[in-house]
DNA sequence: GCCAGTGTCCAACATAAGTTACAACGCCCC
DNA sequence: GGGGCGTTGTAACTTATGTTGGACACTGGC
């Protein structure tokens, strides 16, 4: 009679437990979320600056991040989200968005109107502390991020995000053998670290030519995590991993 | 019977009206936190990168800022913090801080046992809401920064700042006569805009001989609110305040 | 099999911003 | 009232990174 959560919950409540305790009841009533899937292609809006969503995303496959657009026609990319990420939950307290959302892959992403997040929230104490908890860890990435482009040098920038990624994968089970999925091409990095495509280019070379890395097609291979770290002046601690999913 | 709040409580009641709505029952909520009063000196820490907070810091008075010390003995200035912010609300539920809270001026903090917020959140499900909107626009404000030291010149990065150091002052009505405070030397700003002291000194010379502003001492006067905000790119949406306190 | 589109790589050159060093000023304190 | 000390203001020089322009490889479509 008891039924698992769908492939598609299993993803929120993995995510959910990286960073947060759940009890049974709580991952049950997370499994009765409605969903309502839909696919997206690469490089395509989500949601858009200036919308005022009513439904929160749940990303379940694919990789998606936030960005802005400034008035030069620049792009600004401001963070990640691996599946399990829901990157508009301040919508649900923010009515207008202030930047948009998009993806950088194709893949899915999973729809849960606005009432009923509330009503989990509302029954559920501790589930409001695990998304409250989910956006301010969202903020500490920001913030993070924030240091590598206002103090660091391309190389500990480039090295630092391939850190958070590598981790933050980790947690999801999405490393293997040091390997992990990194979709992004040169010039979205740059947008991502506030670099040019062709710096990120020679430092890119530059962290292949130290063997520190392997980056074929979407592949990275970290080749010297320890290295790596260092380089980037890596401290998983703004992530704020529960122990036991930090490597 | 009924008496108003203390001056302290004033201040949180004053910040939250700017994003979020408050009814009468729990203004009265609020103005019965129990609050530690503790004075700061200048360049002095309140909380630093590793504590573990049992209480939460309401800056009552002066400025105060959040910063990371980065591994080349480097400082990045993360967020600017008004009287009224609760700069380590997220310690409520991240245990560890990732970053250190430190004073530009001398002023006053209040301290609020985590337990007297939890209860209050508990009992008023807006004042949760109106706290938890509070860490999305912080994180917002990270991110917006972010674009800053990511994409603008160190020329529409100091008019940003500028712009909104002046709309969140005006807010909380500590603008007069297009003048307000702003307490930071032009190292600390460089801190906060990943710009080097020189170069700082170097814009700033330009903005005043572009007659955009005057800064004495620690008083800024705006000569030209519509080209300032041009110059850096400003756009307050991103701080989403309510209707009303935008200039 | 060719072509267009996209991503990577590379070289030459341009520039915004960093670095160092020092002078001038204001302020506090003995 | 003079000697620190922090802050601001300059100048000279350096450097990391941006810009432009183009070659090359890979892919999918026809």
């Amino acid at each position: 009679m008891a039924q698992g959560p769908s492939a598609e919950h299993a993803r929120l409540i993995r995510k959910l437990e990286t960073i947060a305790v759940l009890c049974d009841e709580e991952r049950a009533a997370l499994a009765e979320l409605p969903l309502r899937l839909k696919p997206f292609l690469e490089n395509t809006d989500l949601t858009q600056e200036g919308d005022g969503p009513t439904e929160c995303c749940l990303v379940i496959d694919g990789l998606v991040c936030r960005y802005k657009l400034l008035g030069a026609g620049q792009r600004q990319i401001m963070s990640l989200h691996l599946p399990g990420d829901i990157p508009d939950l301040q919508s649900l307290h923010l009515g207008v968005m202030d930047h948009s959302l998009g993806s950088l892959t194709a893949g899915r992403a999973a729809y849960m109107p606005h009432a009923a997040v509330r009503d989990l929230t509302d029954r559920f104490p501790n589930i409001t502390m695990a998304f409250w908890r989910d956006s301010l860890i969202d903020a500490a990435v920001a913030r993070e991020w924030l240091c590598g482009v206002g103090r660091r040098t391309a190389h500990q920038r480039l090295a630092h995000l391939i850190c958070e990624v590598f981790v933050r994968s980790r947690a999801l089970h999405l490393v293997e053998e040091k390997t992990f999925e990194l979709s992004m091409t040169q010039a979205e990095l740059g947008d991502a670290l506030g670099l040019s495509t062709v710096h990120v280019n020679r430092v890119l070379q530059d962290l292949r030519r130290d063997e520190l890395l392997t980056w074929r097609g979407n592949s990275i291979l970290v080749l010297d995590w320890q290295r790596l770290q260092v380089l980037g002046d890596f401290d998983p601690a703004y992530l704020h991993l529960l122990d036991g999913v930090i490597p």
